[in-house]
DNA sequence: CTGTTAGCGCGTTCAC
DNA sequence: GTGAACGCGCTAACAG
């Protein structure tokens, strides 16, 4: 039992292939009871145009491709489902596939997409000082990346307020009195950690003190024995920057491996919010980004490229900043408030629109 | 700047197409050096076969779908990544896409793979007493079904040892000598609930204890409210037993929100273990099932069937049940054990395999 | 070993 | 309004 093919259908209503398409694409008129008859005749068959032999002829294959390095990360697995929900609302499907970190498989991977035709891309790019995605092949399809900028001009990228973010949560601690605070990042190459760092070294340098950064805190090992050595230095740390949510986990069990409290003995803070993190004691502090709306927009941003005709498409993308918000709770020595969701992740931060040119996105 | 076709190769190569062809596929012999030269002319132009022509011309596909309830759900995340790691190995894409528990969306998002000419589904079905998927339209596509079952005979279905799992998790609580244990899930058509609790109720009638059960947890305030309620009774439940770790987690802020003390007041333990499920306080008693593996199972039991030759596939799909663990932490009311890796989620479970039929599946 | 023919299923000419 | 024929890019059959 094969899937029946436009000239069976047109046989069976006793016309040619030409009127069954007519019918489909609605593109001419066509004599309505010629239609209804092609139209049942499509029913009986139970026959569906080949989408293949469409994109063959020209056609658009309804499709977009995601890359990310991991789904067993929320935070990728989130951007992920927000990118599918749009999709699906343009009735696009959504081909997935991570990149591991490997900057080779995600061009194998971006490549391959090419093959199946996908109208475009979005991607959250690993680092790598000269992507292979500004390969030529890639010229004509459409790019947009998300979390992390890449570096080639006509991409557009949408990112959160990473280094403003940072500086709040800087200056929230100092606002507590601490001087000494460490930022703890887990790779010196990632953009957001570096963008971070960044405010976190801004908001300090008003107060005149001295940044103390770890960017190796990509284990639990790593976190524990970091915390214990500089907890022996003649000035230990009085609080704790977290430069993802993962080190975040990591730095709580150190703390409490070590037996330390907070925020008594050190306060901690983190970037990027998670679930349970109200739940912890005690509850942390966090910069919340708004991460479903990160993925959406990224999404959105592809779809009105693929919008406009398919030449005249800008040189340059634009670049879209998200707002981040802090959640107050108590890691950092404030008081514990209820909170009004405690498990919510969403946001429901405006978007800011930094990029010069490009399309608009409204939120 | 067009794609290259094959005859611009061949006519720059000086050849004929089917050369060119017979180069790419190494399908016959050809002279040295004609496709020395045919393989400059390919790498001049940049040519790639053009995919879609090839399958229009009956060649597979290399892709398959995976459909989930939604990505948000780390658990689903995770088997979505081992789905991806496992096609990514055969050298195929995946398309994934979302099905939000509706059983309409499920149906409209499989039949739009097959149009894009999946070679097979790896799915986790939305309940329904009559699945759509049933649908002739579906015949010739292999089907494979992980976390839940689903009802037609020729789909093969990966899960995990649910009752069993749950019957541990019971006794576990009754060595402790807990008598009134409340099962908490979050609704009575789902395949995984509803074997856990048959599992619970198996582990009661052993000591002709009464079951009770509340299977509307699906909201924070829907568990404090239960939790009120019965701790208010004459006799109270000293015990609970979450039906997945949603609801562990309610479970855990209802409990602190109430100002119990667990284990003293109440001992908790849940069904799938979870990230910081360790790191509550106290750290919680759990079944871990082996996400990842669940995952990668039902992908390779997919490939197997898209092995065999298409037309005598069998009509009954096989059934894998994976092992679960108890990993004993101190909310059931044990002594605290260091665990040896505090935060992972991957168990070494071994794999039982109680299929009568069907592909062979070894780990 | 290599080229020619035909056709996969559809849509766009162009006639009728 | 409708149909016949050609071609999208590729490869299974045949020649040669």
């Amino acid at each position: 039992m094969k899937r029946a093919t436009m000239a069976e259908v047109a046989r069976l209503a006793g016309v040619g292939t030409m009127t069954v398409s007519r019918v489909l694409n609605g593109s001419t008129k066509v004599q309505p009871k010629t239609a209804s008859r092609v139209r049942e005749a499509i029913e009986r068959l139970g026959y569906r145009p080949n989408e293949f032999a469409r994109v063959l002829r020209g056609a658009k294959s309804r499709s977009i491709g995601l890359i990310v390095p991991s789904l067993l990360d929320p935070f990728f697995a989130t951007c992920a489902h927000s990118v599918n929900t749009v999709a699906q609302a343009h009735g696009y499907s959504m081909i997935l596939t991570t990149s591991n970190d490997s900057i080779q498989t995600e061009f194998n991977e971006a490549a391959w997409m090419l093959e199946k035709h996908v109208e475009g891309i979005v991607i959250c790019p690993t680092p790598a000082k000269l992507s292979k995605l500004s390969s030529p092949i890639f010229y004509r399809t459409p790019i947009v990346s998300f979390d992390r900028p890449l570096g080639i001009p006509r991409v557009a990228s949408v990112v959160v307020e990473n280094s403003a973010g940072a500086r709040r949560l800087t200056e929230h601690l100092i606002a507590h009195g601490h001087q000494h605070i460490h930022f703890l990042g887990d790779s010196p190459n990632l953009f957001t950690i570096k963008t971070r760092l960044d405010g976190y070294r801004r908001a300090l340098s008003v107060i005149g003190a001295a940044p103390r950064v770890n960017l190796e805190s990509n284990s639990q090992n790593a976190v524990t024995r970091y915390l214990k050595d500089v907890m022996a230095e003649r000035k230990p740390p009085t609080a704790f920057i977290a430069g993802n949510n993962r080190i975040s986990r990591y730095l709580y069990r150190a703390i409490s491996q070590l037996g330390l409290r907070i925020p008594e003995d050190v306060a901690i803070v983190g970037f990027d919010d998670f679930d349970l993190a109200d739940m912890l004691q005690p509850p942390l502090t966090v910069v919340n980004q708004p991460v479903e709306l990160l993925g959406k927009i990224a999404a959105e941003v592809l779809f009105a490229e693929l919008k406009v005709e398919t030449e005249d498409r800008p040189e340059i993308g634009g670049k879209t900043v998200l707002k981040v918000d802090l959640i107050v709770r108590s890691s950092c020595g404030c008081q514990s408030i209820p909170e009004e969701s405690p498990n919510s992740r969403v946001s429901d931060s405006k978007q800011l629109r930094i990029a010069s040119s490009g399309i608009s996105v409204v939120v």
